[in-house]
DNA sequence: CGCGTCCTGTGACCCACTTCACAGAACGAA
DNA sequence: TTCGTTCTGTGAAGTGGGTCACAGGACGCG
């Protein structure tokens, strides 16, 4: 599981992500309170339904937000880089994750405890604004995925999170280097539909495929394919 | 549209909901800050798109939150009743409201402007203490909804909103004033859906229904329906 | 009362996706 | 090289639920 604690690591902050708007306040308080965690590919850093104590920000590598139902079936939500921040749904309602959260890759991470923020937030009033600027666009994302599931046809999607995954620099620039499988989970259907519709691009000239990966030729005709304008 | 501002009315708070937990802050600054807003039914307070400068309590009456596509497909999310405050997401990303508010019935809400809380927040730390308290509930609630649309057959979601709307003191009891279209907009399904597996549950003494509501028989049936446990 | 309008019930048909099944291709390891 | 294994392609069959169409019941109103 190479998950590794390396106490009071005043770990290098990214300027990118979330972490680039921070306030002075938050970026103390990790310098000060976080700890380094370091996970391996696939390590598991927590799961839906454990209660959460701590909130982290990717320092480097990737981390891939997921849930799933009961019976097992997985639907992706994001795949977030350095300077993202994410499990802070739990710092005031630590009942329980409401996503998995598992290392794409060599990841390292700072985890700050609830705890710590809770008693710094009295006395860093920025730190609440940074708080809940990260619930709104936390919102904002959950809505958007609302939105796509419940309105969006399944290719509609898939060209969706096609071009979401390329620009967030995950397999950065125009190659996605993901299975038609992992994709499916992000879509929200079987790896089967997944393949018969990117068999259908590819005669049209707009993708091209790999094994493990794809290639955008045409993204313009991807957008039109995505059709969506959330909000 | 009957939308009726009186400024600077201290109106009595209610004392359930989101409100019920809230710290002396909030509670003060409503006092001190908002304005009343009157709304009779099916009046709309703001829609999807539009740029929000402010949030709202419900003080009496309701308030039904919903998404739309852009064919006009309509996803009701939630009917929320006094006590509950909504519309905070605009707060620090004013850009768009993610969703759709409109009056259930006469309802009077308390409306504080965007401005008049972010001057607050520096010198009342309680109060960001509320609002990230808020944006956790209000993600857990997004989560579920996604959870819902995605994992559960329609039978299952109609079966947990028929559940959720009685228990929110919304047609309280064991009785859902509710038409079987907007039942429909809930689920996210067509109103002959809804129609054909409300007469099987008929069929099977779950449910008895009437011209524009149905009454609950067997609620344990009902929740063996719903099948969910979200987290 | 009769007449519009909204609500409900149901059937026929259709379609997007799933499920199942299998085959070939690409890659890694022994 | 020869296996496993993981990806990919594609076809046949099944199905949940959408769409369309219509009929009857409930209610308000003149």
């Amino acid at each position: 599981m190479g998950l590794n604690l390396t106490p009071g690591t005043a770990a290098v902050l990214p300027k990118t992500g979330f972490l680039a708007g921070a306030s002075q306040d938050l970026r103390d308080l990790l310098a000060r309170v976080a700890t380094e965690v370091v996970l391996s590919g696939d390590d598991v850093l927590f799961e839906q339904g454990d209660d959460g104590d701590a909130l982290y920000v990717v320092v480097a590598g990737g981390i891939e937000l997921s849930v799933v139902s009961r019976e097992g079936r997985k639907l992706s939500l994001d795949v977030v880089g350095p300077g993202a921040m994410f499990g802070e749904i739990a710092l005031f309602d630590p009942t329980a994750r409401t996503a998995s959260a598992t290392a794409v890759g060599e990841t390292r991470l700072l985890r700050v405890r609830n705890g710590d923020i809770l008693g710094e937030l009295r006395n860093a009033p920025e730190l609440a604004i940074d708080l809940v600027r990260l619930a709104g666009q936390r919102m904002r994302w959950m809505g958007r995925q609302l939105h796509e599931q419940v309105f969006l046809p399944m290719p509609s999607r898939l060209a969706c999170k096609i071009l979401h995954l390329t620009e967030t620099e995950w397999g950065a620039g125009d190659t996605l280097d993901m299975s038609q499988s992992e994709l499916a989970d992000f879509v929200g259907a079987t790896r089967e539909a997944v393949s018969k519709t990117l068999s259908g691009w590819k005669a049209r000239g707009v993708i091209e495929a790999t094994r493990g990966g794809l290639h955008i030729l045409d993204r313009e005709a991807l957008q039109t394919l995505a059709d969506f304008d959330y909000i």
